[in-house]
DNA sequence: CCCGATACTGACACCCGGTGTCGATAAGGT
DNA sequence: ACCTTATCGACACCGGGTGTCAGTATCGGG
């Protein structure tokens, strides 16, 4: 959870909308990755107007930005995340999703030149490790 | 592509049928992710008589029984493929699908160290590269 | 070889995450 | 304040995937 409260809670060239402030200040209280219906859930919980075609929408923007991470649960579904601006991956827990933002430079090097030695360029690549953590194994 | 032409085309402890055997054989031909309805159109483009249903439930079966490997593509839609039994990773063409296996000892190591020094237990991790190919960038 | 228990099939209704539409609303530049 | 126009959000719709269930086919036992 970042703390600073300076990050944009708005994509450049976007209005500033009590909307999306209020995705933008809950976004910034979570911790783990959320998808969009439990985000719009929480936002009415806390007396918040808002639609929930404005939350999808929101948060795709978002994470089209760059200002947030995105991440598909098993059943398919999109989950989203405030992370940290460095690149990195993801170790969550099955069980209660706990997020843990990791990162391996071995990693990078590895997708690099196994990509450049069958002749692939634009690369992206994605890594996530799933598991169980030592709280939820008590 | 496998060319050994007697790999299980049936998980264990269910029945042989035409279908099943109808959607293995293709699985062996393909060499690329195919998504369920993919599967579906070619098979009645070849004159196989067969419900979408029922390839979506082979597949799914299939891949549970670790027969092939699914993959979420952009659109969230699931894609399989049928690969070497061991352990690997994909390197995927974005523009043509050409999908090359490749594995990487560094990966796994990393995974497992990083996953331990947090305490997590029961890993299992996905690491894909996208990018495109030598031949879709001419 | 035949038969019956039962696994499988597939048409169809349904589920659900997500998107397109469009009239109403509100941001924010002047 | 005023006007332009981005944004909102209710609603209809889309599409991949699943539950149901009556009909069908497999295959082990007799
Ligand atoms: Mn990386
Ligand atoms: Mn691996
Ligand atoms: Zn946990
Ligand atoms: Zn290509």
């Amino acid at each position: 959870m970042s703390t600073d409260g300076a990050r944009p809670t708005v994509v450049p060239g976007q209005r500033a909308t009590r909307q999306r402030a209020a995705i933008g200040d809950l976004l910034d209280q979570l911790d783990d990755f959320r998808s969009a219906q439990d985000i719009h859930e929480e936002l009415r919980r806390r007396g918040e107007g808002i639609g929930l075609t404005t939350v999808y929408r929101t948060l795709q923007a978002l994470a089209e930005a760059g200002e947030i991470d995105v991440l598909r649960t098993a059943a398919g579904e999109a989950s989203y995340r405030r992370c940290s601006d460095t690149h990195h991956h993801h170790l969550v827990c099955r069980s209660c999703g706990r997020t843990v933002e990791v990162e391996g430079p071995a990693v990078e090097h590895w997708a690099e030149k196994v990509a450049a030695e069958h002749g692939f360029a634009q690369i992206d690549h994605t890594v996530e490790i799933l598991g169980v953590c030592a709280t939820c194994r008590a």
